[in-house]
DNA sequence: CTAGGGTTAG
């Protein structure tokens, strides 16, 4: 038929195209038939093509996705009804921007949304976190007059539950004239997630017919608030309970810490999805419990792509990046035939960058990305940014965060660390002021990354109130932070300073602290606090002998030869030359 | 509408 409609006349081209579009096509079938209707000039039969290709089976998204944009791209705007399935189709799959874009696309060509696109749209922005677009909506709906609407109307309810406008969410609640289960459940979802656990249970109260869906998010909310006697409660009160339950159950045993009663949910709940494997493995990799996680993964008969992808990051996470790098080639061997996605393609970022292995690194950006049809955004631009500042390309690292479309603590931290690391301590300072500025909370790594950077440039006095400002947000320095604020002040020469600082701490300083101190004395010539500060390096760790160069180097500098000869003399017997790895320590090596 | 997988240090 195909063959027909080649050869045939336009009159008889267009029915024939119909029926073909309605039967199961394969991917290149589909592309000789679009490219057919493109030679006859039936564009307007666009659409059948484009809801045929968002009927295919997810695994093939990517394709998918980029074959849409090249339609949408090149062709004119698909009419409302397509239009709203290829946003609901982006809306699906994680492509919120996409869908968004496709909306703003719409609008522009001049058709009116119906309620359906109003709700996938508003949908994008929940997920998105986009507020402007979904006020833009809300105002549409006035305009366009779908008040009223139970779908549009709970819609908007998701939005501003999502982006934790209670005060909106419960106004719009209020006046809604017809309430569904979904409704309320967004409302009980909303309090959950802006931590008001009690106007969540007061909702969850006074809501006429519970369904599972219900109960879970309210036991999730108890269990994301580390509540976890009120969750299991709860959940022993369900009347009904689903895979989800469960899995709630184990989310907030793994969040409080609590792996073993985590385990005996998971081995004991009547049915596990890859959600509930997934989720304990994401337990293990807390835990650092790599094997544990493997043992999971290998017990699993069909693995999925998240599943690969968790066991990847905790690989990744738990610095056996060789591993994580293995197991993607693993997903993408034919038998298992798995493909990556963005998320797969961060990770292995990460991995390549804890490798040193810029140029896989830089091949996945440069090529293997457009190859398997993966679009940039911001989590990719993150590992990135990380990857080209570790290997020194400092300027592309700095491109990749200029296009951020939002820049969050992570990113910000990999900058500013990216920074430190490349000899811009002043930039790093100014990125770390622009975060300031923009109201987002650092955490305790971007305090590890803007002290490396004054460490390096010794600023004392802007040191103290960068960690003096920590506890304004709630954060405990740990020894690594003393260990920075030891190395910058004992570098300036204010040794009993330094010293002093390390006997506030409210915990037990570790070897780098001890080090830190040690160093700064070698550098100064300071006799005693280098005996004391020797000395605990030599307790917590006893076979490394890079201490005791270093104080036979501080007893030499002051001329007591003998004591620096008889230290040197045990250090070499001892057979050892290590030298604890120190960027600091590094630097005096050179 | 509820449950899962990504990016920053050592």
């Amino acid at each position: 038929m195909l063959a027909e409609v080649a050869s045939g006349g336009a009159s008889e081209v267009v029915p024939k195209v119909t029926t073909l579009l309605k039967r199961f096509l394969t991917a290149k079938q589909l592309k000789q038939l679009h490219g057919l209707i493109l030679v006859h000039g039936l564009n307007h039969l666009e659409g059948l093509v484009i809801r045929h290709l968002i009927s295919f089976p997810s695994d093939y998204y990517q394709g998918i996705a980029h074959y849409l944009r090249l339609i949408l791209r090149h062709s004119k705007q698909p009419d409302v009804f397509t239009a709203t399935s290829v946003i609901r189709y982006f809306c699906n799959h994680g492509g919120f921007h996409e869908a968004f874009a496709q909306y703003v696309d719409m609008q522009r060509s001049g058709l009116l949304p119906s309620s359906f696109t109003v709700a996938s749209a508003l949908k994008a922005c929940a997920r998105l976190g986009n507020e402007n677009g979904g006020m833009m909506i809300h105002c549409q709906v006035h305009s366009h007059g779908f008040c009223g609407d139970v779908y549009v109307e709970t819609a908007l309810l998701g939005f501003y539950t999502k982006v934790k406008d209670m005060e909106t969410a419960q106004k719009l609640f209020d006046e809604m004239s017809e309430r569904n289960v979904v409704s309320w459940n967004s409302m009980i979802d909303g309090y959950v997630r802006s931590g008001n656990i009690p106007l969540a249970e007061k909702v969850f109260s006074t809501m006429p017919n519970k369904d599972t869906v219900s109960w879970n998010t309210m036991v999730s909310g108890h269990s994301k608030t580390r509540n976890m006697e009120k969750a299991l409660r709860l959940f022993q009160e369900m009347p009904e309970r689903n895979p989800t339950s469960w899995n709630v159950m184990i989310r907030g045993y793994i969040d409080s810490d609590n792996i073993d009663l985590a385990q005996n949910f998971y081995n004991s709940m009547p049915q596990r999805n890859t959600i509930s494997c997934i989720t304990m493995i994401t337990g293990y990799t807390k835990h650092g419990d790599v094997e544990s996680a493997r043992e999971l993964f290998n017990n699993m008969s069909q693995k999925d792509q998240s599943l690969y992808n968790s066991m990847i990051t905790c690989y990744s996470k738990n610095s056996h990046p060789k591993e994580a790098l293995s197991l993607f080639d693993e997903m993408l061997q034919p038998k298992s035939n798995i493909q990556p996605d963005k998320m797969t393609l961060a990770t292995i970022i990460s991995a390549c960058s804890q490798l040193q292995n810029f140029n896989l690194g830089s091949w996945i950006h440069e090529s293997y990305m457009k190859q398997i049809n993966i679009t940039m955004d911001d989590h990719l631009r993150t590992a990135l940014i990380d990857l080209y500042s570790k290997s020194g390309s400092i300027t592309k690292a700095e491109e990749l965060f200029k296009e951020l479309h939002k820049k969050d603590i992570v990113a910000y931290t990999a900058m500013i660390l990216g920074c430190s690391i490349n000899g811009k301590e002043h930039i790093a300072i100014q990125v770390f002021d622009e975060m300031m500025a923009s109201k987002i909370r650092p955490n305790l790594v971007t305090y590890s990354g803007i002290l490396t950077a004054l460490s390096h440039i010794g600023m004392v006095k802007k040191s103290y109130q960068c960690f003096d400002s920590m506890k304004n947000f709630g954060l405990e320095p740990t020894p690594d932070h003393y260990s920075l604020m030891v190395e910058i002040i004992g570098r300036n020469g204010r040794l009993d300073e330094a010293y002093d600082l390390i006997k506030s701490m409210p915990m037990e300083p570790h070897v780098g602290v001890w080090g830190a101190l040690l160093r700064a004395c070698a550098t100064h010539g300071n006799v005693e606090l280098g005996e004391i500060a020797a000395k605990h390096c030599f307790e917590l760790e006893s076979e490394s002998s890079g201490y005791g160069s270093l104080l036979a180097n501080i007893y030499a500098s002051v001329g007591r030869w003998e004591e620096a000869k008889r230290l040197r003399e045990r250090v070499h017997e001892k057979g050892s030359v290590k030298v604890p790895g120190s960027s600091w320590m590094d630097h005096q090596l050179e």
